[in-house]
RNA sequence: GGCGCGAUGGCAGAGUGGCUAUGCAGCGGAUUGCAACUCCGUGUAGACCAGUUCGAUUCUGGUUCGUGCCUCCA
């Protein structure tokens, strides 16, 4: 059996994976702030960590995969003072979408998706105790967590304070002891959605619910915390901070989780997909536009995880290839039962989620025509889920308008009138549709 | 400025101290309709400069370039 490695961003080192409990493997990653739709480099986490709880499930007997729901966040406050939604509509609605969008990426809901608001006691709990043990104190109605009271602070974006504090763009409040510090709990006014707690009635600052919530639902130590690069910092290394205080494990880093894992971002033209500078695609869209989900999972795993993934026309156009090719020999054996997940894809898989190398294996399968091994491939991966002739076969009642178009080519290939019989393929070609000539005769297939 | 990451053939993208990555595109061929699909064949790439070595794309150092975090961010 192949042994899984993982990079951990923790150590800057490829670790083999050694769980603190084999019978019973812990995995949290952190999820979405839902306040409007997921764009692909939010999906690629989604799918990445999905990923990896399926191999982990290929290894171990037992896996919980935690993954957040983000709802109540500043962000969300100025979207319902925005549209003039109330929040929890905007929240619902947005988990819902989300839930939903990466469900069509193949990505199985984790097997628990806590949300913050459902864990406010959790927090506040924390919080005291944060504030007992004396990393934390209150100010102007405001808690702060003291970062100079947690020696290992720093330990996973590898800065110093010292340099946080000059990297100077760090608001420094009056009621801050220490530049460095940071918010667990803000007041509300009475418009902003607010509890109450032992400092009045107000909101968790953002890094305290995935303490509260991991521990909760997972015990602390854990065995893998992952999420987004740029999580790395500020809002890993403050969870960190808290949840180690939290336990009285000042000098180590590796107190709350063991292994850390950072997928790297989604670009576009070689700069960061990002809100702010607008060039971000939205999975939601590409849905709309009729890309499978399986087909922008396959491009979002065509790199490797840590590397940066440039999105475009031909990473979709590959992976669609790709899955036609395996589709279309799934259909010609259609009485193939899947066996076991080929060596060579799991022993890919388990070097760290090397999926571009499982890809390449992927077409040797295709070209050794191994069915059995293509579906044992494709359950892990999250891909081959659909039924053969469905994807393949387009909508009818899309494609309907051009019957007239294929008869008419039917006539002009009998009268050998090879100049119109092209055209008409030309033609469909401008609508996204590739003319293909079977046994049954001519069939229609998305570009 | 501080701290990271990366640089592979037209494009995407791995492994590897010496032995074909893989795919997309292209080209040649078979089949076909002079198409499409399919099949066969086809690519001396490894940013630059040193060093280690019998031998480096792979190890080490430096340079250049790109990019990310340091502020909300997957």
């Amino acid at each position: 059996m192949s042994q899984l490695s993982l990079f951990n961003s923790l150590t800057r080192e490829k670790e083999v994976f050694s769980p603190i409990d084999p019978s019973h493997v812990k995995l949290y990653a952190c999820g979405p702030t839902v306040y409007n739709y997921a764009h692909i480099g939010n999906a690629r986490m989604a799918v990445v960590f999905d990923l990896l709880s399926r191999v982990l499930k290929t290894q171990f007997p037992k896996v919980t995969y935690v993954s957040n729901i983000t709802d109540v966040d500043d962000k969300i406050i100025a979207a319902s003072a925005e549209t003039g939604e109330a929040i929890d509509v905007i929240t619902c609605k947005f988990t819902d979408i989300y839930n939903d969008d990466m469900a069509a990426l193949g990505c199985a809901k984790p097997d628990i998706q806590p949300r913050a608001t459902t864990h406010i006691g959790e927090m506040i709990a924390l919080i005291t105790r944060l504030i007992e043990k004396g990393h934390a104190y209150e100010g102007e109605g405001h808690v702060l967590f003291n970062v100079p009271s947690f020696p290992a602070y720093g330990a996973l974006s590898g800065r110093s304070r010292d340099e946080q504090i000059a990297g100077a763009r760090v608001e420094v409040a009056s009621y801050k002891k220490d530049p460095a510090d940071f918010v667990l709990w803000k007041p509300s006014s009475d418009d902003e959605p607010g509890w109450d707690s032992p400092w009045g009635r107000g909101r968790p600052g953002w890094h305290i619910e995935c303490s509260a919530m991991a521990e909760k639902h997972l015990g602390l130590p854990f065995d893998i915390h992952g999420g987004g690069a740029d999580l790395k910092f500020p809002h890993h290394e403050n969870e960190i901070a808290q949840s180690c205080c939290g336990v009285g494990a000042l000098d180590d880093a590796s107190a709350f989780a063991k292994v850390w894992v950072h997928n790297g971002f989604v670009t576009v033209e070689g700069e960061k997909m990002s809100k702010s500078l607008g060039n971000f695609t939205l999975a939601h869209e590409l849905l709309d536009e009729g890309i499978k989900g399986e087909v922008i999972r396959l491009a979002l795993l065509s790199a490797h995880y840590r590397q940066p993934l440039n999105w475009s026309e031909q990473a979709v156009h590959q992976a669609q290839s790709l899955l036609n090719k395996m589709y279309a020999l799934l259909e010609s054996m259609p009485h193939a039962e899947a066996g076991d997940v080929p060596p060579q894809i799991l022993e890919a898989l388990c070097d760290d989620l090397n999926t571009p190398k499982v890809i390449s294996e992927l077409h040797l399968l295709v070209a050794a025509k191994d069915v059995a091994g293509l579906k044992a491939a494709g359950d892990v991966l999250g891909i081959l889920q659909e039924d053969p002739a469905d994807w393949l076969s387009v909508d009818e009642t899309e494609t309907e308008q051009f019957d007239a178009l294929l008869a008419e080519r039917d006539q002009a290939k009998a009268d050998k009138d090879w100049a119109r019989a092209d055209a008409i393929r030309d033609e469909l070609a401008g609508h996204g549709y590739k003319i293909v000539d079977t046994q049954d005769g001519a069939q229609l297939q998305k570009l």
